[in-house]
RNA sequence: UGGGGUGUAGCCAAGUGGUAAGGCACGGGACUUUGACUCCCGCAUCCGUUGGUUCGAGUCCAACCAUCCCAGCCA
């Protein structure tokens, strides 16, 4: 994998590693925390490849934590997906996979210390009482149980922990400044009850840690010297380096920010993508229109471009939206290497070469990628019944149009040249077959004469052809920005996002294709086989992304 | 009008006082048995604004403007 670029969370780190710096001699490690309670999507991307990606830069390490310390939404399902999803990505946390759960005895006992040493107290407030009493930009919050002594708070922080308390009831506050403009400062929650279900602890706990406590403790204990977050965290800073300080832990991680991804085209956060997938807009969390990781593997996206353009896109402090066409980019210029070229026709319509006896077929040689002569050539089938893509012809041409119309020239790839004479209508006038002559002394698509040939289209036989379904995909909003302000994303959903054509023809040697392996459709896109509904005898595949075209206006 | 950030081209983004990298997009051209790919060329006299310091400012200072995040017992 390439090195990581420069960026300023590199230029801090390099400070911090100098002699005399405060990671002088030591070895970078940082870490990639999701929460177990969703799928990860090309935001997060970007988050472990800044993980991953500075630590390997420094040669160092970064585990994978699951950050589990709110039992309400999490699931185990989420945990097992995160770590296909990175594995995917080609990230490799080795042996340092870990729970942010299995520290809550470690956490409770931070939590002690801090009560003894008058820096944290139970707080009897209701959340309706302690939101009343937060204060406001020129008045101090407010909790009458600020000064319980010591032994009190102990004595109920215990108490809590056994269970005598519901839920709600009181919680642990850290002791800190109640007027701090930072209202994060302003004694924050670090201990709520909540009398529930842990996937991984289960019932053993009722009192669980708050983010803002636990994170700090999870870096120290695991060593974690830099630990990067994105940027709604930076004023959590200075709590999250009260805790640090104010604790026995041994670690002493540092916080840095960068910017989160957004995306044009497309929502990014979990709620929404939820919102999505349970109000039955997408098939699922894995609908190859979603910016889910695993949506963007079903639809064909490979780990290096998802890479690639994490690297590309770069980090840094300044709110940032990417052109969802840059993603894409990066997908063709990784397929445009690797995918073997094959002719597959999308809209069928006959074409049939009236100078070519009945009967008779041959076969011809095609290369199987044109920038890789290594990759070899493949048999394709001609004969006089034929299909091409119902768009190739035109009974009128528009202008520069330079494929199929009466009386054009046009050569079927690595086949023939042959020249429209005419079409076939049905009753309401549309066009059932197109008709053309072909030259005999034009094998393989040379002309004899050597005379210049401006188009050449795609073909497949009639009678070895295959049938196919296959998903178009487009944006999954018409909005570049369906959830900025307060607009309503749901209303910027594209009816159009998939369309599923059925009947399609592709020629034989995709009869052979295999989870995973990208094509390129030659002059239509790149596709592979959908993973869930394709199988042996049923081709269905999805459109990856579309081939750059500066002809048609539409990408469909 | 509290606290914390950020403003360099349509979109990302380098730049760390010495005269505006790179990528995407876009436009033009060459090549082409994919209107793809590839290859050339073009694309900020200017860095949110206004002042100031300096021989010299995107870089330093000041004020202003814009914009994002924060008042969960979420992360």
């Amino acid at each position: 994998m390439a090195e990581m670029s420069q960026n300023f969370i590199h230029d801090f780190i390099d400070e911090e590693l100098a002699p005399g710096g405060r990671c002088a001699g030591m070895r970078v490690h940082t870490r990639f925390p999701p929460e177990p309670n969703g799928y990860l999507h090309i935001g997060h991307a970007k988050a472990i490849y800044v993980d991953f990606g500075t630590a390997e830069k420094y040669g160092g390490l970064c585990n994978l934590r699951m950050d589990d310390t709110n039992p309400t939404k999490e699931d185990v399902t989420y945990v097992e997906a995160i770590q296909e999803d990175i594995k995917w990505l080609g990230f490799d946390w080795e042996d340092r996979f870990y729970f942010a759960s299995d520290y809550f005895e470690e956490m409770y006992g931070y939590a002690e210390e801090l009560i003894g040493k008058g820096l944290a107290y139970v707080c009897q407030l209701t959340p309706e009482e302690m939101k009343a009493n937060r204060g406001d930009v020129g008045k101090p919050a407010q909790s009458p149980y600020r000064d319980r002594p010591i032994e009190e708070s102990l004595d109920l922080f215990r108490r809590m922990r056994a269970g005598e308390f519901p839920d709600g009831a009181m919680t642990l506050r850290g002791k800190i400044d109640l007027a701090s403009g930072n209202f994060n400062m302003r004694d924050p929650v670090i201990y709520r009850i909540s009398h529930m279900h842990h996937h991984r602890s289960g019932d053993k706990w009722c009192i669980y840690p708050m983010y803002d406590y636990a994170h700090p403790l999870e870096d120290a204990i695991e060593n974690i010297t830099h630990s990067l977050c994105s940027l709604e965290f930076e004023d959590h800073r200075p709590l999250y380096e009260w805790v640090r300080d104010n604790v026995s832990v041994k670690g002493n991680p540092r916080q840095i920010e960068f910017a989160r991804l957004n995306m044009t085209y497309t929502v990014m956060s979990k709620r929404k993508l939820r919102q999505l997938v349970e109000e039955g807009h997408v098939s699922g969390w894995d609908d190859p229109r979603m910016p889910t990781l695993c949506g963007l593997r079903r639809r064909g996206y490979t780990p290096a471009s998802v890479r690639n353009f994490a690297e590309r896109i770069g980090v840094a402090k300044a709110a940032s939206t990417v052109e969802y066409g840059f993603l894409e980019h990066c997908l063709r210029e990784d397929l445009n290497l690797s995918a073997a070229r094959v002719m597959a026709v999308l809209r069928p319509v006959k074409l049939t070469i009236t100078n070519y006896p009945e009967g008779r077929s041959e076969t011809f040689m095609v290369e199987n990628n044109p920038n890789r002569p290594e990759d070899g050539e493949r048999e394709v089938t001609f004969s006089r019944n034929l299909y091409i893509e119902a768009e190739d012809f035109m009974e009128e041409p528009a202008k520069k149009y330079f494929r199929l119309f009466p009386g054009n020239e046009v050569r079927l790839k690595g086949a023939y040249v042959v020249k429209c004479t005419g079409c076939v209508k049905d009753e309401a006038g549309n066009v059932i077959e197109v008709l053309a002559e072909y030259d005999p002394d034009s094998r393989g698509g040379n002309p004899a004469d050597g005379r210049k040939i401006k188009g050449t289209i795609h073909w497949v036989d009639e009678s070895t052809c295959l049938e196919a379904e296959l998903r178009l995909y487009d944006n999954l909003f018409t909005d570049p920005a369906p959830d900025a302000g307060d607009k309503n994303f749901i209303d910027a959903l594209n009816p159009d996002s998939l369309k599923v054509l059925t009947g399609c023809k592709v020629e034989k040697s995709l009869g052979e294709a295999k989870i995973g392996e990208a094509f390129q459709f030659m002059r239509m896109g790149y596709f592979s086989l959908d993973p869930k509904d394709a199988g042996p005898g049923k081709l269905v595949f999805n459109r990856s992304v579309t081939l750059k075209d500066s002809f048609k206006k539409e990408g469909d």
